[in-house]
DNA sequence: CCCCACTACGTACGCTGTACGTAACTAGGA
DNA sequence: TCCTAGTTACGTACAGCGTACGTAGTGGGG
């Protein structure tokens, strides 16, 4: 009685059979539709998925597309999956986990860069997607060369994608914005930089004019980006951190 | 003569005047507006902020509010701005870079806690709202006793929030989700652990499955959290980290 | 063979951001 | 002092969204 018929699924879209067991066969894949999807948000940002245009996008009715994708949260979840299918994870990890790991992050902003709307639609909320497992299983053969605890591992590749994250978001968002700006490209950004070297002027905020002054172009994005991940590794490594004086994060006694 | 009128106005939200110069004095203020938002969203979540609810909210007409914030956008940004607002950056560095930057990043994860949208709403596309500078000025001045170029002090400080973001994110994703998922707390995320454990019982993903049944529970957050920002430091501190082999990243010749 | 679960899809509802028109008001210039 | 131009306030309207629901039609298991 309670819940039946068709509305009240708290099921995991990844529990639900793709095909079911009783009617006619459908007349699409769930891959077929994270495709479209997918290539509608590459096209037109993400704001641009919608249930209607995905569907005309395959070619069928927008309350079709709910015999496959109960709810929008669930065709994101498609989509999130279906680009992780990217991930070469062919090759056999080479024993050098930082280098390996470093490869890995690099595969991930590449997806990123392909796939600009994947960390907003990425969330923790999904999680364990049949790619998403893949993928983790894979870091943690990648991994196993390193000598600490599983949780800690765990702990570095969360970290290793926040950071892998919050880079490409950080470099892409002026691109981003540009393309979701109606004005002319680079106006908004020229106005926010006016704006800026205006408040610094002012004198407040001295170390900060100082910082930014000191120029912000001609920086190598690449070498940047392997510089701070290295940083990061850095901290994992047992082998090239000199043991902390105190237990873990206070840096002298009280 | 292009694009006069009211609209088509590439500024940016803090180059506005509070007041203009000219008409009848406005009913409310920017503050107002932006505490309202805020106490939509910490209510009833980021997808509760809609112009109408918040115009209702501080009682005027829904268009009204357009003639504070010409876009929804900007509402978002003084949002950001006003909980920014609630750091607390009175005390002077105590010349420990490391012990104040952690607690620069714990009243971050504080911050972040009290208003679950932040992470969200949060954009580098914002990026110098007063209080941002208030915030990175204060940063930067913890920051002095650390000897690397400015650029690298600004690298930490998007690392350091980014690493902050990502743990909050992951930290707070099961309460998000319970708040916003129709069905009854915990059903939601048992369903998704039940079907994680048959995926992980199928025998693939031998290592995950390793690292999870280990079990998850029984983590101190707290230190947890301290735990994976010092080893982010750590990178960072020239003091720490023996010097590199090679130039940076690459950790032997090919 | 027949039944019924399942597919397909049109309609409709409540919600969103916001363009635009209009009326009231107020401060600066004549 | 009055006039006028710019601003505020706000109602209406439109396009688009997610999705609940009703209704045919179809095809595989009992």
């Amino acid at each position: 009685m309670a819940a039946s018929g068709r509305t009240a699924r708290p099921e995991v879209i990844w529990a639900r059979p793709e095909r079911a067991a009783r009617g006619p066969r459908p007349a699409h894949t769930r891959a077929e539709i994270a495709a479209a999807a997918v290539r509608v948000a590459d096209a037109e940002g993400p704001g641009g998925v919608s249930m209607r245009r995905v569907a005309a996008e395959i070619g069928c009715g927008t309350m079709s597309l709910y015999n496959y994708v109960p709810r929008k949260e669930d065709l994101y979840e498609l989509m999130v999956d279906a680009v992780s299918a990217e991930y070469d994870l062919s090759a056999e990890p080479s024993g050098d986990w930082r280098a390996d790991t470093l490869a890995l992050a690099a595969q991930t902003r590449a997806l990123m860069h392909r796939h600009p709307w994947l960390p907003r639609l990425m969330s923790p909320a999904h999680g364990f997607s049949p790619n998403a497992l893949r993928y983790l299983e894979h870091f943690l053969w990648v991994l196993e060369p390193l000598d600490v605890p599983g949780g800690t591992k765990m702990e570095l590749i969360s970290m290793v994608n926040g950071v892998v994250s919050t880079y490409v978001v950080n470099e892409l968002s002026e691109a981003e914005r540009a393309r979701t700006s109606p004005f002319p490209p680079g106006q908004e950004h020229a106005a926010r930089m006016a704006l800026l070297a205006r408040e610094l002027s002012r004198g407040d905020h001295p170390r900060l004019a100082a910082v930014l002054g000191a120029g912000f172009a001609a920086v190598d994005l690449d070498a940047h980006f392997a510089r701070a991940l290295g940083r990061l590794l850095d901290g994992f490594d047992p082998e090239r951190v000199s043991p902390p004086p105190g237990p873990s994060a206070p840096p002298s006694p009280a």
